[in-house]
DNA sequence: TGTAGATTGTGACATTTTTCACAATCTTCA
DNA sequence: TGAAGATTGTGAAAAATGTCACAATCTACA
């Protein structure tokens, strides 16, 4: 099942049979808090089913959703390369189980398989990449901006349409653009009476090019 | 000289040799682009003198300042890992010159010095975490936090004081913190006003803790 | 050393966004 | 299924921020 994940794909089968076997699986409910801002753990955990948000919390509980994550995406790999404290947390949005691979076990790996260490630093690389381009909308765009180019961000091509089919509250949004619940309920109306997007249920489709200027 | 540069100064003088043999040296003067945000160039540049600021730009111009560098810094080490085209654009401050290096011929530095991999790597870490405090301050915080924690974090101590010696205009800041020239204004004289911050010519001193809250 | 150009300070007003307060729907699961 | 809890829609008012328009300083360099 390791053969799936992009990370690992490159690896023989001797290969994975090695990283599985020195790895833990472990499933947590809905809403479990898998890693702590600040903390000083250091695994890294590769999600095997489920849906996960990266967050990061203010002092009075406000949150920023930095990523929200699929089975095949990793995180805490960032406590391999140094021993800084955690800089976001995870949260389960759904019952889910992952592959828990310790700073140790994976160092080991490492050393004997370098490729699966190019794959880190590339997806490090385009980690940078995408959180400069949230920094450059957060600062230049407004809400209407932040929000069309999350939706367009999050969307997947299914059968020729764009479709988002994370069930993401209008609230989860607010969180990911930095904005207010209610800013996102008006925005969302103004797009759907538009005919910019449609949503049926928590399934979100976007019917055209999204307006210039937003 | 590249001793005293941290991501080059665990190397030997004979491999010190190597890398400035093949390596360019390049001066620019004030308010000169070095790099293009969406060029596919590829060489990573290390500062010996001068400043720069990277900077990413809107279609109409409106520009975020995400980092000032200075000597010993370097940039464009994300080149080295994808071929993805320049994430940002660098445009120095003042006179400023800088050692070029090769995609090609860093590569091969690092087939025989691995160590400088490991340095480039914690550096990324660190500006994925630097950047990701970015955006959190962005979505978190109004324009007088962003303002106050941006000062925190460009002092430097100083004989026991915190001092800020970059040569920064109000506009400098305002697109360092995402808000407009004139509310940094504003924000600067009340600080200062507060006796929170004093400003002698373009040096800034910071007095006395923050406000909280701020 | 003047002077052109850059930078700063500030009031008045416009705009954007948040906050509050409910009512109206949805969803979930006992 | 039916009630409790979560989510959404929306108006009105408040708060934050941006924009515009100048005047007043600075600063750099010819």
């Amino acid at each position: 099942m390791l053969q799936n994940i992009p990370l690992f794909s490159k690896l023989e089968q001797k290969e994975l049979d090695a990283l599985s076997s020195h790895a833990v699986t472990k499933t947590y409910p809905k809403n479990s808090v898998i890693i702590n801002e600040g903390d000083h753990t250091d695994s890294m955990y590769v999600i095997m089913s489920g849906r996960v948000k990266i967050v990061l919390t203010d002092e009075d509980q406000k949150e920023v959703i930095i990523d929200i994550q699929h089975p095949g995406d990793y995180f805490g790999e960032l406590a391999l390369l140094d021993e800084a404290p955690r800089s976001a947390s995870v949260k389960t949005m759904e019952n889910s189980t992952f592959l828990i691979i310790s700073k140790h076990q994976l160092q080991k790996c490492l050393r004997e398989y370098p490729e699966i260490g190019i794959g880190l630093i590339r997806g490090l690389a385009q980690r940078l990449r995408a959180t400069t381009g949230n920094v450059k909308s957060l600062a230049l765009l407004d809400v209407y901006g932040r929000i069309a180019r999350t939706l367009l961000q999050l969307a997947k091509e299914e059968d020729g349409r764009q479709v988002i089919s994370d069930k993401l509250t209008h609230q989860d949004l607010a969180h990911m653009v930095g904005a207010s619940r209610e800013m996102v309920s008006r925005i969302m109306k103004d797009l759907a009476d538009g005919g910019y997007i449609k949503t049926e249920g928590k399934k979100i489709t976007i019917k055209e090019k999204l307006p210039p200027g937003w």
